[in-house]
DNA sequence: GCTGTTGTTGGACGACTGTACAATATGGGC
DNA sequence: GCCCATATTGTACAGTCGTCCAACAACAGC
């Protein structure tokens, strides 16, 4: 009966730092930037103590940080399904539109820390450059949808002009969840590119 | 010599209920969610005292909420310039694109009453309310414009998809100020609707 | 000049915030 | 079984938060 049962368990620093992300996101998606509390970040990732935080992230500023990147890298990962560079239009929507990376939770989470960005230097640079990445590969799947044939506006202007809609579509499903469906969501995608692109849409539709 | 100055200035209760809305859409501009503070508020509000809040909105929660219909408001009171129900798609685009109504400031104190949504059903069911104002404002215009012809897709789903293109490219603005000047969002605008409607941009362009 | 209504003040209050830090426990290497 | 690097704990701390409320002052009406 010496059998010591330790008080708590010890995770490498690369582990625990990504528990408390993931914290860290869940406490975004339900409660804001107002719910993006040490208590709550530290009780989410199943009742860490309060200075593991700082420990690991040196204050609470730089784990939002943490969250927007990983929020980002995940979001990219889907834009790329098979792990290429190289994925086709069609492949991209179905991807953004699967529900582990456009859950009503993640969006929620994506809006409370857009709303942090414009009073965080780094946050911005941050954004500014995960951006650059997500733009060019839209770019790269229009223009291999395009092949080759010139549409009524460049393909940097309908990357543009796409990847607003679906962030201004999620931002409608995430104010009014009831409003907008991921059916709507979907046939706004390809309403939009169609216009532009002629018909790309799987048979099955 | 028995001349009195008195010691603050009493205001009528619209009038101050009017100025405490400016000062906390002020503060939620520049300081986001985080920004939206009793003292901060009641500073930016020409130094009134921490008790009005409380006293004319009952709560600060409410105040946001007076905030949020104000901004819609206004947003709306743009996208009707000559004060009739009746406007013309472009007036509408180039009314809000004013700067009075998407300045950097008021974009960013959206975005901040945007991350609040989620988590407050009363602001929710204010939302809902504006956006079908807005939505119909839009579909109106847009049945206008089409002129009779049959588009591709339905006038509300054209107007949902420009809706939310707009609020997008508002949003990267606001994210990333250096990457879209109001021109490029101008621009966008029109791409989108004459890729369905056909030209409609005004001569001088 | 007085009175009454009501807008305004400003401090008290308890709860909660993020961070710093010294003490402690863990688990791998030997 | 011991040692040690280091992950973890939990409290102390100074600050800020939103709300309450009793006293006060402005100003219109008389």
């Amino acid at each position: 009966m010496t059998a010591h049962t330790p008080k708590y368990r010890r995770y490498e620093a690369p582990e625990r730092r990504e528990m408390l992300v993931e914290a860290g996101l869940a406490c975004l998606a339900d409660g804001g930037v107002s719910g993006f509390t040490i208590d709550r970040i530290c009780e989410a990732a199943g009742g860490a103590s309060r200075g593991l935080i700082t420990h690991h992230f040196g204050s609470k500023q730089q784990l939002l940080r943490a969250c927007y990147a990983t929020a980002y890298d995940r979001m990219l990962g889907a834009a790329a399904p098979g792990g290429s560079a190289q994925t086709s239009l069609t492949e991209m929507i179905e991807a953004l539109l699967s529900d582990d990376y456009t859950s009503q939770g993640t969006l929620r989470a994506w809006l409370a820390m857009w709303g942090e960005v414009a009073n965080d230097p780094d946050l911005m640079l941050e954004h500014r450059r995960y951006y650059d990445h997500y733009l060019q590969r839209v770019v790269q799947a229009i223009r291999e949808a395009s092949d080759g044939r010139t549409l009524a506006i460049s393909e940097d202007a309908l990357a543009t002009l796409f990847i607003s809609m679906v962030d201004g579509l999620w931002l409608e499903r995430c104010l009014d969840p009831e409003r907008l469906s991921r059916a709507d969501v979907r046939q706004a995608c390809y309403d939009l590119l169609e216009a532009f692109l002629g018909p790309i849409r799987p048979q099955n539709d």
